[in-house]
DNA sequence: TTGTATGCGTTATCAC
DNA sequence: GTGATAACGCATACAA
């Protein structure tokens, strides 16, 4: 068996409190006594046991992460973020997958509860209910959501303005001379925010082009719903010149697929994606793209639920800004002539 | 505060044990005391505490994931095997990420201990003599390493065979005609297993070709580390035909830079990479490449390290095998033609 | 400065 | 079938 307290005490000669208290640095302790304590603690290799700590303090220092689906570079970028200011701060990180199911959601958070955790971040609000529901609660976790929504979700959101996102991805595509811009979309359904969709439509509206729906077709933000998506809108005539999707992953698929059936990217297609994961900005891949601030998103969560327990005062509604990166999947117009790159 | 089983007892006017009893199924309980207990554990939402059930239990049914990079595309794939088969056996995991520091390491492990989780997957032991010490305790949580070395870390590992995936590799080029094969190594130091290494000379030997130290460069297994790495092989004269790196992300660096100073890949150089993220499958890098089988390593340590806590009979080594990969960063040698593909 | 005693929420071992 | 009660390892209010 591990050594408890007990032990440590017993072969400190000195009672369990005392013993606490070296350890815990609290309360008056002589040094005499202070030395054999850590003297005993040495001998015996002795770990506090933070489960019964948390008992008694009703704090666990550990938060939940709940993540659509970790195997994901761009989730994985954001889980870093977390684990590296939780670490920090004293706190670790239990993972929870949802694979964008809401009943694995539901059956991670109540993991999570069950397990008393201080705090959850919540990269995953399918059931937005079931988020909106646990953070009102006085008692349990403290709930912070991640979401491109514009309404908050739950009291504690970071909110990544993905409306001005798509919007100035379409915009730079307007400025460079398109007018039929297709759109690979996010999924349909009250669980996906339609934001991006949004932005999409409004640069049209504001640009008084027309939208053609034809051009609109739903992606699903998996490996393969790119392929399938373009292929769709490439049935239009005339073709459109330009293509938005609302993330890389599909993006990178489209710019193969046009390459595949031999047109050129940037020159009879530009493409612009969503995230600005790693391989966005590979040579050979070369994507323009929205880039999600993912350090800064998975950081100022994990700051703002830390100080929310800790009961600091802080903002609960914190708005990033995602930033348009311009690479050569766009190409761009030189004056004068024709689109380049 | 939350509800706790105290207050399912009163609601329900029975003792504190026959609500225990009705809440794990245990025991004998009359039909119509189960269902008043049932509907207090409703009405007040009453969630177990797992802390104080862990405390009493010793044991938390959580589970500890070390690893060196999460936000690394390879090791995320890791985990979501890992957190996948640890949910479905009822186990919560906690992430622990190195950035490969031994300090980092150090700390995480001893939180991990602290908060008394099950086991531990340690997919990065750095320093092999603490995960030495620990596997070899009688107390505290049982741990499963997975590793590309030969010999075992601890008692119960997965091992990899990096050397016959190297070699592999390796023997590939040869068969294709390559006798100047240039190789991004993995760094040096204790920390770093060399069996890639041994594997890539194994091979030079087992075909009789001469080993050309100044075509061996260490790399950092980063971004960046490929490129400068194949900037130094590519002093050479006369220019190796063909690169062999240790991992994909230095391997796909290294056909950059090649395209930069306009050498054609596979024409000019081919490229052999290790690891097989799902950046190596994409069009515009094809790369060919050692996979490593991920979602397996991850799968079976959670499966090992579940069987090994319910004692049930589990082998304790268990060797994966990787599989090359063929792609077009290594062209074919076509009977009586030049290298093409 | 140190020790004693209580309780955190459970489970499990007893009696009844 | 059911109900007291001890114990898990620790922190802490209070006494000494």
């Amino acid at each position: 068996m591990a050594a408890t307290i007990k032990d440590v005490a017993k072969l400190a000669n000195v009672a369990i409190s005392t013993a606490s208290r070296v350890i815990n640095n609290s309360g008056y302790v002589s040094d005499e006594t202070r030395a054999r304590v850590e003297q005993a603690v040495k001998e015996l290799d002795y770990t506090p046991n933070s489960i019964a700590r948390s008992l008694k303090q009703k704090s666990t220092y550990s938060l939940g992460l709940v993540v659509t689906d970790i195997g994901n570079p761009f989730f994985s970028e954001v889980a870093q973020a977390v684990e590296r200011a939780a670490r920090e701060q004293g706190y670790s990180v239990l993972l929870v997958n949802t694979d964008g199911k809401a009943e694995q959601e539901r059956d991670g958070v109540d993991l999570l509860v069950a397990k008393q955790v201080d705090g959850i971040i919540w990269y995953s609000p399918i059931n937005s209910k079931l988020a909106e529901e646990l953070s009102q609660r006085k008692s349990g976790p403290v709930i912070v959501t991640i979401t491109g929504r514009r309404e908050p979700i739950g009291t504690h959101t970071i909110h990544i303005n993905d409306e001005i996102g798509a919007f100035e991805a379409v915009n730079h595509l307007i400025r460079l001379g398109h007018t039929r811009i297709g759109y690979i979309a996010e999924p349909e359904g009250p669980e996906y925010p339609q934001e991006r969709l949004h932005g999409y439509l409004r640069s049209l509206q504001e640009a008084k082009l027309p939208v053609d729906h034809s051009l609109i077709v739903r992606g699903d933000y998996q490996q393969g719903g790119g392929r399938k998506a373009i292929k769709e809108i490439l049935k239009n005539r005339p073709l459109p010149t330009a293509i938005f999707a609302a993330n890389d992953l599909m993006a990178v698929e489209a710019i193969q697929y046009a390459r595949e059936i031999g047109l050129e990217v940037p020159q009879d297609l530009a493409v612009v994606g969503f995230d600005d994961i790693m391989l966005a900005g590979l040579r050979g891949i070369d994507l323009t793209t929205v880039a999600q601030p993912k350090y800064e998103m998975g950081q100022e969560a994990t700051k703002l639920l830390i100080s929310t327990l800790k009961k600091e005062k802080a903002s609960r509604y914190i708005t990033l800004l995602p930033s348009l990166v311009i690479r050569r999947s766009c190409g761009y117009r030189l004056k004068g002539s024709a689109v380049s790159w």
